[in-house]
RNA sequence: GCUGGGGUGGCGGAGUGGACAAUCGCAUUUCUCUGUAAAAGAAAUGUCCGAAAGGGCUACAUAGGUUCGAAUCCUGUCCCCAGCACCA
């Protein structure tokens, strides 16, 4: 990949030019590193977007830092949140970012001539001293914070800013100075935050620090892709827990994902939007694309996998039936640690509502005593065998 | 410090003595449809018994109380919020 590749495709913008930004990575290897927050347990694929951004600048021998937010992280963004979010302990915040270095592993190296380096950002800020902290903060003014979207909506509907929430982007801004680095990579979320870093870093180092913005995966209606805890499409999850996730994405969002995600080229992404628009089936390129992200984040055998018990389970509706219950219990009895409330009138409900099958046949009887070899189809995708 | 308001299901948010297991929206699950989905339409969403009709039990921050009867009234406790005052 070029520099001008790597500056283009799957970059929002660009701060302050990228012409500047690439005259830069021409003269020397620059420094340059992405933060996130620990707050959740997961890395998901919007998470990923950022990361193969990285990668780029890392096989093109510039030198990554995965910062993560351990301090940050306890006080909370407040970005894009209408209310404050829960402080998290250190121990919890500790704990998730065990699992996003592991995660980002898969996209990342952490081995090896230009590994990335994995920083927190408790390394410096937790060791401020208040006096520190009360020197450093005259660099920037109350009016530059507020003036962010964000908090100017609060202002306006009369909600709480809280202290901890106003200097977060203070606290992010800073980093940016601690590492000396020469650019910052975040969503586009990130833009104020991160100019707030240059700003600080021209104030106290006198440089230049660029800002390099990834779109937010989002579908075709701009609605961001993997939102809600239940739905988030985890770089973790099993090969077929993930690329049934990715097959039940809208079809809209699939040349996003392909352009953000895959390397396929940009002539092949436009191929097949026309393909699609043109009638073909979306499915078809769907599952492509969730071959190639299962592929990308585990292996080609384990996205075959995937693939063939999808196809098997979905398309020719002949799934493997591989959880294993004893048999002898009513037909409620022994659904119903398998149901999404774990109850017996959840049982009941689904067994009313056709949800259940057993050996084939829709069977509309609670009480029925299961036999050893039954095989039990709950819903769409849970299927049970009996011992 | 003073004064007032509030804590309801996964979330938002009704409900101010009985008809409340709690309107409604979101979310989730299932069914139908299909091209995997999505969309659309239908249903379900405390728990237990029951084939069903129906009936128990437990729940509206928490602990008590009043009442034939409480999410709703009273008291204590915990937690939130707003306004005012103070700001040398």
């Amino acid at each position: 990949m070029t520099i001008d590749e790597v500056l283009t495709r799957g970059v929002e913008r660009i701060l302050p030019t990228k012409d500047g930004l690439a005259s830069l990575m021409s003269k020397k290897k620059i420094k340059l590193y992405m933060g996130i927050d620990p707050t959740g347990s997961e890395l998901h694929i919007g998470h990923a977007v950022g990361l193969r951004k990285l990668a780029q600048f890392q096989k093109l021998g510039h030198k990554v830092i995965f910062l993560i937010g351990d301090f940050t992280g306890m006080i909370g963004d407040p970005s894009g949140k209408s209310s404050d979010r829960k402080t998290l302990t250190h121990e919890e915040v500790l704990k998730n970012a065990e699992n996003y270095k592991q995660q980002s592993s898969k996209i990342l190296n952490f081995t090896g001539d230009n590994a990335v380096e994995v920083k927190f950002n408790g390394e410096w800020l937790g060791k401020m001293s208040a006096i520190e902290f009360l020197k450093l903060s005259h660099n920037l003014t109350s009016a530059q914070i507020i003036e962010r979207d964000m908090f100017q909506e609060r202002l306006k509907k009369g909600q709480d800013i809280y202290m901890n929430e106003f200097l977060y982007p203070f606290m992010q801004a800073y980093d940016s100075v601690a590492m000396d680095v020469d650019l910052e990579i975040g969503g586009t979320d990130q833009v104020f935050n991160m100019l707030m870093g240059r700003k600080l870093m021209k104030n106290i180092l006198h440089k230049e620090k660029y800002v390099l913005t990834v779109p937010l995966l989002t579908d075709g209606n701009g609605n961001k892709i993997g939102k809600t805890e239940g739905n988030a499409i985890g770089l973790a999850d099993k090969p077929f827990d993930f690329y049934s996730k990715i097959m039940s994405l809208s079809d809209n969002s699939i040349t996003n994902c392909f352009t953000l995600l895959t390397n396929k080229s940009l002539e092949e992404i436009s191929e097949i939007e026309k393909a699609i628009k043109n009638g073909d089936n979306p499915m078809k390129y769907k599952k492509i694309l969730a071959f190639e992200l299962t592929k990308w984040l585990n292996d080609e055998d384990k996205a075959q996998d995937a693939q063939k018990h999808f196809e098997n389970t979905f398309q020719d509706k002949t799934p493997t039936f591989d959880i294993k219950v004893s048999s002898g219990g009513s037909l409620a009895e022994t659904i119903a640690p398998f149901t999404q409330r774990q109850s017996l009138s959840n049982a009941k409900e689904l067994i009313k509502q056709n949800a259940v099958d057993i050996n084939g046949n829709v069977s509309i009887d609670p009480s029925l005593k299961i036999k050893s070899g039954d095989k039990i189809k709950v819903g769409s995708r849970t299927f049970l065998i009996a011992k």
